[in-house]
DNA sequence: CCCGAAGTTTGATCTGTCTCAAGGCAGCCA
DNA sequence: TGGCTGCCTTGAGACAGATCAAACTTCGGG
């Protein structure tokens, strides 16, 4: 997230030991008191919240963001030293780091660097917060979709753009605030429409030009 | 929103001039190029999206946060460099300042208050945001606006608590992230629970114990 | 005191998305 | 190879809220 060397807040994580998680772990539930700082020394975190019930579940019902290491998980908790914000899950394997909230307090008001690092990445965090609400707002579900399909694709060697999914559809679907059953549908209907092809794991972005108008870039 | 006395800022803010605008003054398109960081010294300002028509319309569309002097207008901006995520529109008289990219980002690395002032501001906007988002996902139209009636009730003397509409009720429900005709009839059938009660900009909370239930504090 | 403009309420209808319930498919372990 | 177990897809239906249109308030100005 930050994008400085994490060399920055070494000193501070310094005194800490390496905690691995594995995929689908629960590192933060909303509202959970923070008394330590975390940091994801690397892996992915998705942010959201669950359903009703507050089950061990691996997925979430609706996601709200995500990180990769390395960077501080839930940044503001631990700035304001208020509960967690949202939950947080691994989705990959990932290793973190607990700092006592006292160093990192200490730290934040003692060193330059510290400050001003965290600052662009609770900055940026908040932008791509603003970025999801902002698109949730003004858009359907297709046209989050087609973008969604656009940002993740590749070009391959033809021009040809591509997306390999790696994820479980419902994940996907999380990612994008709707549910699973309107993911299939929307590809479905876009599939029929000939601006993508492929079956399985794999999408051809057939009509990029129309994706992108559809998803009112 | 900065917990902070203004005067951390106040040599940044000393060259610049202080402009005044009127209410639905538009301070801020989604998209502009940001050359100057924007410092509100006083009044309200609310942020959005308007709707399709970029047209000149003192109201949005959809409520994304609000925020009162003193503080730093959309800070990720001017932090990262961005254009502005969103629209600001003035909700009272306000004034404010604009302050150089350059000076601003120089302030920012050179003393150290300024930088921890700014990541507190910034961090209690992308929690009230959060906030926001979460409420918005996981409760309905009915819920939020209960909600929203017990954080804008005050207790009288007789401990009956009531809410005086200082704003147009079309203004409250894009707060709410609703429809004008929802809000109506959410209170039309609130009152008709007898849950409030009162007419015209006049709220009588009738029973705040079946609201806050109804909320789901 | 009446008028007109803007805000608000109401009813009817529409639409997008979720939910529920089957069915189909794929990978995995015996 | 055969079944088992999840995932994914499909269809039918339900529902919250948006939209449209029209009647109804409110309120300031002549």
């Amino acid at each position: 997230m930050s994008a400085h060397p994490p060399s920055v807040f070494e000193p501070l994580l310094a005194h800490s030991t390496p905690e691995r998680r594995v995929p689908g772990s629960v590192l933060l539930r909303r509202g959970d008191a923070t008394d330590t700082a975390l940091y994801l020394e690397s892996g992915q975190v998705i942010f959201g919240i669950s359903g009703a019930a507050g089950g061990h579940d691996d997925w979430l019902e609706h996601q709200l963001g995500q990180m990769q290491g390395p960077g501080w998980v839930d940044p503001t908790a631990a700035v304001l030293g208020l509960p967690a914000a949202m939950d947080a899950v691994a989705q990959t394997d990932v290793v973190l780091r607990q700092v006592p909230m006292a160093d990192f307090q200490a730290a934040l008001a003692a060193n330059r660097q510290i400050s001003i690092s965290m600052l662009a990445g609770v900055a940026q965090a908040h932008r791509e917060q603003t970025e999801l609400a902002v698109s949730r707002l003004s858009k359907g579900a297709e046209a989050r979709c087609a973008q969604w399909l656009l940002e993740h694709a590749e070009s391959n060697d033809k021009g040809a753009c591509s997306v390999q999914l790696q994820q479980r559809k419902r994940l996907i679907a999380a990612q994008l605030g709707i549910a699973p059953e309107t993911l299939s549908r929307v590809l479905r209907h876009l599939r029929e429409r000939s601006l993508i092809s492929g079956s399985g794991r794999m999408v051809n972005l057939v009509d990029p030009g129309a994706l992108r108008s559809l998803a009112g870039v």
